[in-house]
DNA sequence: ATAACATATGAACAGTTGAGCAAGTATCGA
DNA sequence: TCGATACTTGCTCAACTGTTCATATGTTAT
């Protein structure tokens, strides 16, 4: 088999490749860096402890002190989750005084869970 | 303020807390149980050469070889991570004499994809 | 049988991550 | 101004995760 120059089969060690078909395949795939993009966000969704605190913020806006004694954890541990949560726009707070309360920052978030839910449950 | 006897407390380290909210809100959540599967079926999105697998059988099935090729990643590193996919049954494989085809298995699978894509791209 | 090859798997190792602790910031009330 | 309180943040460590290497399994061709 002929390689291309700089074609990026270094690492790939076995022979049978349907090329023409990793060809059109590699046409349809959206950029790396979206797909990089993409698993950190679903890496968000990936702890069971965000997934509680983005569960329960679908009824009901909280402060971080109610979250942590609804999940029985401690506020640091909650506080470190909702910055994350933060960080990925998922929840966006608003100060009252010393309580900040958090609340869902976003619409798919609710579709994404409950097609999770789907699977898991199918 | 008087705790219930058995009341799960015991972590959190704040006094503000609104019990009618927070009591509301627990009645709406999930089964502890479900949440956590749902952030371990969470968990095998996030993980970029796991999204790119799943990115690429969007278009057509393909063997292990081709995956490894296409992603030029090892075959070892693909099958381990097409193992990760099985066992979420997000994909599914059939053999043809040496070669495994794996392909998608969940309908799901695309809209939670694209939903994740709608997210990022905002 | 034996060789060749596509894939799977186990162990080891590096890198990442979540939680707790302790210290810090910001706001309120006295 | 001072203490109390709601929250945040830096650090540390144990636990987890993804990749590699070496090896095993299963299939085909000779």
């Amino acid at each position: 088999m002929v390689l291309e120059i700089g074609h990026e089969a270094d690492r790939c060690d076995c022979n049978v490749i349907h090329e023409d078909v990793v060809e059109r395949v590699r046409l349809t795939m959206p950029r790396e860096e979206d797909l990089y993009d993409l698993a950190e966000f679903f890496k968000v969704f990936g702890d069971s402890t965000r997934i509680k605190i983005i569960s329960a913020l679908f009824k009901n806006e909280m402060c971080v002190c109610d979250i942590a004694y609804l999940l029985n954890m401690t506020q640091s541990a909650i506080s470190h989750q909702l910055r994350v949560l933060r960080q990925a726009r998922l929840v966006k707070n608003r100060k009252e005084g010393k309580i900040v309360f958090y609340s869902l920052n976003d619409e798919h978030v609710k579709q994404i869970f409950d097609q999770g839910l789907n699977h898991i449950n199918e």
